[in-house]
DNA sequence: CTGAAAGCGCTTACAG
DNA sequence: CTGAAAGCGCTTACAG
């Protein structure tokens, strides 16, 4: 049914070694013959099968993007970045979600690895432990890393625990004192980070420190970071710090739970959200900033360059998140 | 440096065969020799390269979804239902995302299925004309298509017709007469269902329908099915037709730009999105909503149907879309 | 339960 | 400019 390299050959009275040649640019071939090989196969259909193509080849011409889950805004304009690089350099996109949790979860990671079906991966927003990054290292590929660094992988990342810092010393700037933060998962590393950023403020402020005013939500479903355990986590903050006076929420997606929740409890506060995605803008929400689109493209320019030179020296860049202030923090200046 | 199932084959004394089976949890193989070859590989970090496997046993057990544009909420939703779906089945999900327009549009899609780096692709909101499916149906390959169909593929939507009609009748109902339709690229298949719906309405009704009505903003970005695109469009609607009463937008991501532009021109009037993405829910929005998830993991029920028999009868299914009510138009029954 | 061998569909020196 | 041939890393009847 499909045709093969064999059957343009036989119809064209040529080689397989020249249709392979017309299908690789390959300027060694006459323009006659070319010409009759590009017809015959536009007539049935006929294209090199990019496995056959890997494996005699050894280069696919593809990289891998491997996210933990698939819908998170996050993920999305990263991957969007990434995309815009990719096709500018005639490389194809391939993405492997990895749906496991705890041993599971990097087992599926090393095992997309191993396979390798790709020249080169990113990794987004993989969290792993010393022993595993380690574990990792002994492939021999090229992997990039972005929103987490580690030893001796190259890496894109955003300073969280500055960004939390800069958002929860705003606050506290401009006088407010109990801020709630609304947060994910806390074994999850950007919370982690975000947390201490968090803390750095009001340690630098002299203030004592509550870490019950650290709430989460709901965080069965991608670690909590959804609209719903936003809403769930602002539910719960009303309950235990009703004098709560302003918050600083993980990410934008949670803040717009956050916001309904508000509604809903008739309360308004300033609230500080994180990642500014798209929609954000439009909601007047105001945020930390990561430069996701940046991080994809720099990401996919960092690994494409490891994958020409082996041995270039390890890159790792951190970018400063930036405080982006909108409607939701508008009665912040009042205040103090 | 990466080893092969001959040196793993080498180091455990036995044939590459016997390596094989144990990877393919074949039973002939004795648990000695199985648990030998599995601790060497383990050793060495081998696993069978996905591509060799691909080429010698004909099968690869990915399937491929192909996306217009990555970065859209509706694609986002769809792809978590077929994710889901795929990962239940043993399956491996692959990405590829058409970048190109026009006639490298087509070329694209083309492409990607003469590869063949799959078994079995999954279109979604890939739009084409007739000579170019008919041109498509020609490959010896599986195809189900999502938010499309044409004779001859399987497929799963949502009545684009009669979801717009069902929005703007509500409306009609209500007692708006002036109720614009915030668009998008007009050559973009749903929009055309949906201003047909949008049309068929106001027959119905009886009203004399007004062109000038439809207005879209700038298109330039993702067909214009973006907050920015819902924003320029509200306030050229605004110029046009200040008397405007109530609107339909053909996506809430275009919706919370209008929702925007409203707040910043002042004006509040009842509003309806179209797809209900996860936001819609907080920022209370009432859409037409599509049963994104389901859709993807029937699409992918359907996919793998037709992979396991070729000569199964065509399915091409077609969901009813569902108005819901929200706060975007709460002042809805007041009026009439 | 295990091995030898053919074959999957390509690419790429090597010759000419 | 073109072809014969080896090889890429696997799987899978076929024998035993």
């Amino acid at each position: 049914m499909a045709s093969t390299i064999y059957d343009i050959a036989a119809k064209a009275g040529v080689s397989i070694a020249t249709v392979s040649r017309v299908f690789n640019q390959s300027t060694s071939v006459s323009q006659k013959t070319r010409e009759k090989v590009l017809k015959i196969s536009e007539a049935v259909g006929y294209h090199p099968q990019a496995y056959a193509q890997g494996l005699a080849s050894k280069k696919l011409n593809t990289i891998m993007a491997v996210v933990p889950v698939m819908s998170n805004y996050f993920f999305i304009e990263i991957l969007g970045g990434i995309q815009d690089k990719l096709t500018q350099l005639g490389y194809e996109l391939s993405i492997f979600n990895v749906t496991g949790t705890g041993d599971v979860f990097f087992d599926q990671v090393e095992h997309v690895i191993r396979r390798r079906a790709a020249e080169g991966y990113l990794f987004i927003s993989i969290h792993l432990n010393a022993d595993q990054w380690d574990k990792l290292q002994k492939y021999p590929v090229s992997i990039t890393l972005i929103d987490e660094f580690y030893e001796g992988f190259d890496s894109v990342s955003v300073d969280n625990v500055q960004g939390a810092y800069t958002a929860t010393k705003t606050l506290l700037d401009a006088g407010y004192e109990k801020i709630g933060m609304i947060s994910a998962l806390e074994s999850s590393k950007p919370i982690k980070d975000r947390i201490k950023g968090y803390k750095l403020a009001f340690e630098e402020f002299g203030f004592s420190f509550d870490p019950n005013l650290i709430i989460s939500g709901d965080t069965n479903y991608r670690d909590g970071f959804t609209e719903r355990g936003g809403y769930t986590a602002m539910q719960l903050m009303n309950e235990v710090h009703p004098k709560v006076d302003a918050c600083f929420c993980s990410s934008d997606v949670q803040a717009v739970g956050v916001l309904k929740a508000m509604e809903d409890l008739e309360i308004s506060i300033p609230l500080i959200g994180y990642d500014d995605i798209e929609i954000s803008e439009y909601i007047g929400l105001s945020t930390v900033r990561q430069p996701m689109r940046d991080m994809g493209a720099i990401a996919t320019q960092t690994l494409l360059d490891r994958m020409k030179n082996e041995s270039k020296a390890i890159s790792q860049i951190i970018y400063s998140p930036e405080l982006i202030l909108r409607k939701s923090t508008n009665g912040i200046l009042k205040k103090s």
